[in-house]
DNA sequence: AACGCACCCCAGGCTGA
DNA sequence: CAGCCTGGGGTGC
């Protein structure tokens, strides 16, 4: 039979000597599935004169090869009995000063990447029904499928414990039909009681089983609930195998780099509810539960922040209050899917492994999904690629050019925007490893002097088909696929700049970006060649003013006018400069009615990455205080009044009085409040100096984690605690002076006035 | 396993007057 | 005490 599916895992195992690799997945049809093809061996690649150091090895075969190095060379594939035993071999090429290429790509991703496989699947071959109802493929022939759409379970899990996290207490399920909480105790109406707690332990995994999500999920899931899970099954005697085939849970430990760690349940893939947020850039200024309920569902925890000792009161309902204690679990369960849902997140990670075949909790690894992408292509057309090289260093890589801007108060200001700017100069100049290794005399030359090949690239034809996929995406109003494409395309020159790449090379990395820098300059040149003012850019925009006079509609008119006419002047010098054809594609992003941009604190320059505009009636600001998260929220209150009196033409200076007066009243002392993050992780690492926030956190003593709340009092910053009194006699003068002046002399100054006069204090004259 | 450069602003702390 | 540098946090793209 022939059947389509989606692949959740793809791994292996050691049997009987020979590796097995083994996909897990879920077919169309919804039932879960696990191909086994014990046909496949590891190999890797040397230089054909290399090869001869295995001619006397048992257990290693070389086969000759028509593949080719980037740079030409003919290499022979060495083939492996298991995967382990690679490292080994690729060792020793490298005594012998050879290089091993192709040899540090995972087992069962080196058969994706042969098969072409990403994601979907099709699977022609004749499966037996295990036990458990898993459909087992033995040896199937499979194909790369499109448009695959899986129906995934996904079961939300939350385990409650005491405060010390030594026993378990309960757990709550909900979702794939389940909504159900087990506690150790005699159970309230609508929960399942237990004696003991590896009773409880046992009936989990036994719920997981028969449940047989998916994909299971939670607030904090791998590094909580599914550890202390693990931990306390081990000391109580309890198997916890929760897969789809027998075998124990692993874990990633959490490496410093990432903060993501992963679980390991054979056939299903854990995802954290926190980090998929985060992944999908939802920003939120944390990620604990009930901030994140807050801000996607509007409601919060059933026992809320106002409770400062949450874990204690958990418990105390544990002893007094069993239902609430139900309820509480069973409302933690539900807000983590929930909040899943309300924002598509499932759905945003299938699409993404979809697009770059990492399993779903992967899918973040670019430079591994660069891998599944390229090195397909790159086979086809005869070639192979290096090992990652370790002992390279990063090299620094140039970024976006940023133009200086004019300060001053606007209106009709046009924002321009190249579409996906990097992408598209990777496909108009050929910008790609392959075709930076393959250049020769006919080459493009890069603003940076590296040069590419007229014909032998890949990228550019991988990122064409993203290009068309996501203009279908955008048809059919798909923002999962749209927001999975354009995060795969910018990941795809992202890498190229990353060390641990196979294909980095700073060379290519600055060609994009030198092209991008050219491509900025060319068009300010273009504008103002046809004495258009330029107010201000950043790597792919320009900020363009318009006739002030004009009303809305012919601002829009005029600006669409331009847009056709820079497009084109763009056009015409890239297919003349370099003989290719542009691919470049400028947008009228948005225009402006008023506009804001400020100069630089203390000089008349123009600032940069900081302006506040009027859009459609709305207030937009960027870069300015009023978005920090480190500034009071006073800050954010006076900023965005300002600035909405100002657009709107009424006064700005009684309003800022107004401010001032509120404030020296005490009114708006909650507004005082300051949040800053400990970056450095604890209070003891500051030792170079005492800025303000430290001294607020040594004053909290052990109180604080990662962010510090503090108020300016007259004894210094002054720690804001839950549950601890709001400290007293705040400094309100020192707000006036470092927060509420630099905002308003900002504004103040292009409309000749000054926080002076809104204190009621005379002008100063300038000098003449 | 992997994005990181470009930039802004503030406060502390040192230097030299 | 002004002037400068540096450490520190944070944002834009």
């Amino acid at each position: 039979m022939s059947a389509r599916g989606f692949i959740l895992q793809p791994t292996y195992r050691i049997r009987n000597g020979v590796p097995v690799v083994h996909l897990h997945g879920k077919l169309t049809s919804g039932e879960p599935f696990v191909v086994e093809d014990e046909r496949f061996r590891p190999y890797f690649f040397v230089h054909t004169d290399v090869a001869r150091i295995f001619s006397r090895d048992r257990g290693v075969r070389v086969e000759e090869s028509q593949l080719r190095d980037l740079r030409g060379a003919p290499v022979a594939r060495v083939i492996a009995e298991i995967p382990g035993d690679v490292p080994r071999l690729r060792e020793r090429v490298e005594r012998a000063s050879g290089e091993a290429l192709e040899a540090d790509i995972r087992f069962a991703y080196r058969y994706l990447i042969d098969h072409g496989i990403r994601g979907a699947v099709e699977i022609e071959g004749e499966p037996e029904r295990m036990r458990s109802g898993l459909l087992r493929f033995r040896n199937p022939e499979l194909s790369p499928a499109e448009g695959v759409r899986p129906e995934l379970d996904v079961i939300s899990l939350d385990i409650e414990t005491t405060p010390d996290a030594s026993h378990v207490l309960s757990f709550a399920l909900f979702g794939a039909g389940a909504d159900e909480v087990h506690l150790v105790g005699r159970a309230p109406e609508g929960a399942v009681g237990y004696v003991e707690e590896a009773e409880l332990l046992r009936a989990l995994v036994k719920r997981l089983t028969q449940l047989d999500p998916d994909v299971i999920t939670g607030w904090n899931v791998v590094d909580f609930d599914l550890r202390v899970l693990d931990r306390r099954c081990a000391q109580l005697g309890v198997a916890f195998e929760i897969g789809r085939i027998p075998g124990r849970i692993g874990f990633q430990r959490d490496a410093t780099f990432t903060r993501q760690s992963r679980a390991d349940v054979p056939g299903r893939q854990v995802l954290d509810g926190a980090g998929l947020l985060r992944d999908a850039f939802v920003t939120l200024d944390d990620y604990s539960l009930e901030t994140a309920a807050r801000a996607v569902l509007g409601r919060g925890k059933a026992i809320d922040e106002t409770v400062v000792d949450r874990p204690a009161e958990i418990q105390r309902l544990y002893r007094e209050a069993p239902d609430e204690f139900v309820a509480y679990n069973r409302e933690d369960a539900r807000l983590a899917l929930e909040i899943l849902e309300r924002e598509s997140l499932i759905d945003l990670v299938v699409e993404r492994s979809l697009l770059c075949g990492m399993q779903l909790d992967r899918v973040n690894a670019s430079i591994a999904s660069f891998d599944l992408v390229y090195l397909p292509e790159l086979r086809r057309r005869g070639f192979v690629a290096p090992s990652v090289d370790r002992e390279r260093k990063s090299a620094r890589v140039t970024g976006g050019a940023v133009l200086e801007g004019t300060p001053g108060l606007y209106r009709n200001v046009a924002v321009y925007d190249f579409k996906s700017l990097y992408p598209s100069l990777m496909r108009t100049f050929n910008l790609d490893p392959l075709a930076h290794a393959q250049a020769n005399c006919d080459s493009i030359e890069a603003p940076n002097g590296a040069h590419f090949s007229r014909d032998r690239a890949i990228l550019p034809d991988v990122l064409e088909r993203f290009y068309e996929r996501r203009e279908e995406a955008k048809r059919r109003g798909d923002q999962h696929a749209d927001l999975a494409i354009k995060i795969m395309m910018n990941a795809l020159f992202g890498v190229l700049g990353a060390a641990s790449c196979r294909f980095f090379d700073p060379e290519v990395a600055n060609a994009i970006t030198t092209f991008g820098q050219q491509t900025l300059h060319w068009t300010r040149e273009a504008l103002e060649a046809e004495a258009a003012e330029v107010l201000y850019g950043d790597t792919d925009s320009l900020f363009v003013a318009l006739d002030p006079e004009a009303s809305g509609e012919r601002a829009r008119r005029d600006a669409e006018a331009l847009r056709e006419r820079m497009q084109g002047a763009i056009s015409k010098r890239v297919r003349e400069a370099y003989g290719v054809t542009p691919q470049l594609d400028l947008e009228l992003e948005r225009i402006y009615s008023r506009f804001f941009l400020p100069s630089l604190r203390g000089s008349q320059a123009g600032s940069k990455k900081r302006y506040a505009g009027l859009v459609e009636g709305e207030l937009e600001i960027v870069g300015l205080e009023s978005v920090r998260s480190d500034w009071p929220a006073v800050a954010k209150r006076l900023q965005q009044g300002m600035l909405a009196r100002l657009f709107r033409d009424e006064p700005v200076l009684p309003y800022v009085q107004e401010i001032v007066e509120q404030l020296r009243s005490g009114e708006l002392d909650a507004e005082l409040v300051i949040r800053k993050r400990l970056r450095k992780g604890s209070v003891e690492r500051y030792t170079a100096s005492t800025p303000p926030h430290i001294k607020a956190a040594r004053k909290a003593g052990g109180a604080v984690d990662r962010v510090v709340r503090y108020v300016i009092a007259a004894t210094g910053p002054e720690p804001v605690l839950p549950g601890r009194p709001f400290p007293e006699k705040l400094d309100r003068e020192h707000y006036v002076e470092k927060v509420l002046r630099p905002i308003a002399d900002a504004i103040l100054q292009h409309t000749d006035q000054s926080f002076d006069e809104a204190l009621g204090r005379p002008r100063q004259l300038s000098l003449l």
